[in-house]
DNA sequence: CTATGTGAAGAACTTCACAGCT
DNA sequence: AGCTGTGAAGTTCTTCACATAG
């Protein structure tokens, strides 16, 4: 990504140096790997057993965990339970996040329906829709509400961390609007559109059409590696 | 992004130099903002324009069109109608590439309904499913088919470029095979589990969990911009 | 002897300053 | 005068080599 850089660096001056964006979506994947790793009996992990894995080096894996902190035991490597438990810390995953979806289409409900996130701390406490033969509609065990009553739930649940914005294109502005002034604080964007938001406000888009046309440049033989 | 960073790092030994991937996803972008200014009438833009509608500057649209060659007139700036045109044949636009889709879930069904690929050259020729109830679905002017029928459907098509996986997790890799088997040259994966792919393979994924989990990072005070 | 953690070297990317057209 | 195109400078990220710890 990089489309998805999000709008803040993540740079902070002081004591601790600016970790690179690309260091925060590996460690996402290095969870996963430990995930896998862990449900198959695996207890310890060397870097190199990591990069393995994933697409990086060894040197990598090591510099990007040198940022947070020492995790492993030399000549020995990471325990896995461990590792897993001070990534998930580091990004933020020990603390419950409260989460809303605005969209209940195919593309809404698709996300609705995916159990992984809860496992990871994020919490689904809504679906919205402004469609009135949407709204009431059950998908698991919430029902679509008013995208226009949005300020009330807010209200009665006591702020919301992040919304995801599964609406078309021509709403998406206004989804967006409708959230920040509800003062969501991090924005996940699926509509196929830029979307303006405030500077505090942490944003990431997926954009289907980018996906396909980085897909579509790589397709050149030209492009291609030698 | 970045965990979407091609597999191969789209280098090229020889006379052009190597193109920085953060590069090819700022043209999806700049494609995306001439497209907006285009259908509002303007006709001519400035490399200052362009950046202040993305969050880019100036220096980096210029540097990013100058590894293609030379768009833009000085003095003046550039023609939008043409820049869009180069951008899209940069980005290999201007060739049909055909699209299949793997899961008529609610996922497969939102992006096979999606109006956005065909405007830019992706032709979505097939949607499959293993699920018998499924399989004759309308979606569109399309049927869903059945995946184990895939090799028919290819040999028919005389290829596919490129294929996009939405199915659980648990059959992303039995998928992502039968598509490779088949020669399927790029595959996007929609499903949140890491796929094997050969390394001739061009692949990008879009894993819905890493997404939140980068938020998730930056929603933490301390990482926020100072 | 093995594998981590890290300062330093190297590579890649971005920003800058200004030369070069119009 | 105005804006592009680009070599060079500056910054950030990755790789490396090795000191360090078990």
């Amino acid at each position: 990504m990089d489309q998805n850089k999000t709008t803040r660096k993540g740079r902070r001056e002081g004591k601790r140096q600016s970790i690179p964006y690309s260091t925060i979506v590996r460690l996402t994947q290095y969870l996963r790997i430990l995930d896998r790793l862990n449900s198959i009996g695996i207890t310890m992990v060397s870097s190199n057993d990591l990069c393995e894995e994933s697409r990086v080096n060894s040197f990598l894996v090591r510099k990007d965990l040198s940022y947070f902190g020492e995790f492993g035991t030399r000549g020995v490597g990471y325990n896995i339970a461990y590792l897993r438990e001070e990534i998930a810390k580091i990004l933020g995953l020990d603390v419950k996040r409260k989460l809303v979806i605005v969209g209940a289409g195919n593309l809404g409900t698709a996300l609705a329906k995916y159990r992984g996130f809860r496992e990871r701390g994020f919490e689904l406490v809504g679906i919205f829709d402004s469609d009135p033969t949407k709204i009431g509609m059950r998908i698991d065990n919430l029902q679509v509400e008013s995208i226009f009553k949005f300020d009330d739930f807010v209200r009665v649940h006591n702020g919301i961390d992040i919304g995801i914005i599964a609406v078309p294109a021509f709403s998406a502005q206004y989804v967006a609007n409708t959230l920040l002034a509800n003062n969501v604080k991090a924005v996940l964007n699926f509509a196929p559109i830029p979307i303006e938001v405030s500077e505090n406000v942490i944003y990431q888009s997926v954009d289907l059409t980018t996906h396909l046309e980085i897909l579509s440049f790589y397709l050149q033989d030209s492009n291609r590696k030698g």
